[in-house]
DNA sequence: GTATTTCTTTACAGAATCTTTATGGTACAC
DNA sequence: GTGTACCATAAAGATTCTGTAAAGAAATAC
């Protein structure tokens, strides 16, 4: 398991020192940096996935920092900070700080903000996308394209494709595919499938009288490749 | 205009009254509930943009409220509590609360950080400013140009087209869509749909009749491109 | 309280999609 | 060759879905 790496800006040793203790106890992995230069430059050669950033730094303003990371980096950066001023607060906000804690400050609260932004910074971005020589699917977006170009689909011809991608290589029989496209009870419709895979070849297939994705199995079902 | 709106959870008249006026004052729209069972039902009906829920609720432990909410509801939720307590702290922000403010706050910094919410779950899928050939549209501003030129739109009109541009590609079903804009209890009436995305259609699209941006995918949902 | 805007609901025509029928082709067994 | 089983394609209904207008209801602004 590779551990979410936090970058701890501060000029005050103890207090680095407090949040490696506390950081590493709760399986993050911590980089320090004493002031902002070195801080900027640590962040853009190796990302962290979460910033604690004190505002007080010897070397430059606090917000200046900040604004100067939310130019490139986006994930999560919590502001540390002996100013318990509301117009520091809310500048910060402003400026893209995802949360704001007044020294001293609470370990356990930190611990719980720390989790909170990281869990909002994920993104789940798990790409479902289906390639297959010129073919693409996007099981997500609920799109297809060939050869770069998006081809428009009807709802059950899209469902039919959907099924094949996801069983690349397989082959599917009549009864299976009618009954997960149509449901139970259209199991002996196997015109159904004809005209559709029919009207897929149409559409999907260079020449369709020789198809390449969607190949019939005689007397079994289909198969897509 | 099209106000951000924000559903207010509190059993004290006082807090609502001084919440309603600092919130409007900064042009956010409000609702009000005085308690869990109100404030959950009201969100379910009409979701809001953010929901401010007091933890000392006369009718539910606002822990098992902020659970509730979090089954289904995605967008902010900040926490306003008289408990200054760590434990309280930790576990309403593991359990999913955005942020947490203790009783009395700082209108500036609850303002502050209502704004940071709101960006953060706005930044989480994509830009704040999505360009789309002519078609502009700043999803903090709320407002939306066409060939430069601002286009007025309803709340719902506005909060639809949203939706679309944070989606770019991905068809949205019907169901989806209407759970989101309308509530949970909406989901048969597609009719809404057709209206609402008839007029977006009348006010974005160049040619209503053959649009380029919304597009109907029958017998699923809309996609926006 | 009244005017205005916005939302909801109804009705209907037109479009898109699905289902069904008809026709012809191919492969294989006899 | 003939018959059978299976497959492909086209095209004609049948059905469902969509877009639009417009009126009534509700909410909001003044």
């Amino acid at each position: 398991m590779n551990k979410a790496e936090i970058l701890v800006i501060d000029d005050e040793p103890q207090i680095r020192k407090l949040l490696q203790i506390s950081l590493e106890s709760n399986d993050y992995r911590v980089v320090q940096a004493v002031n902002a230069r070195e801080g900027l430059s640590f962040a853009a050669l190796h990302p962290p996935d979460l910033i604690l950033l004190d505002l007080g730094l010897p070397d430059k303003s606090g917000h200046d920092v900040l604004k100067e990371f939310r130019e490139w980096y986006s994930r999560p950066i919590i502001i540390l900070s002996v100013v318990d001023d509301e117009q520091d607060i809310v500048a910060a906000l402003d400026h893209g700080a995802s949360d704001y804690l007044t020294k001293p400050f609470r370990t356990g609260e930190l611990l719980a903000r720390i989790r909170s932004a990281i869990r909002r910074s994920i993104n789940d971005n798990s790409e479902t996308n289906i390639v297959c020589r010129a073919f693409e699917i996007n099981l997500i977006a609920r799109t297809v394209k060939m050869h770069g170009q998006f081809i428009k689909l009807t709802g059950t011809e899209y469902n039919l494709i959907a099924l094949f991608a996801r069983n690349e290589g397989k082959v599917l029989t009549h009864q299976y595919i009618l009954r997960e496209i149509w449901g139970i009870g259209y199991q002996t419709e196997t015109q159904y499938l004809r005209v559709f895979v029919g009207q897929l070849r149409k559409k999907l297939e260079e020449n369709p009288n020789n198809p390449q994705y969607i190949i019939t199995e005689s007397g079994v079902g289909y198969r897509f490749q």
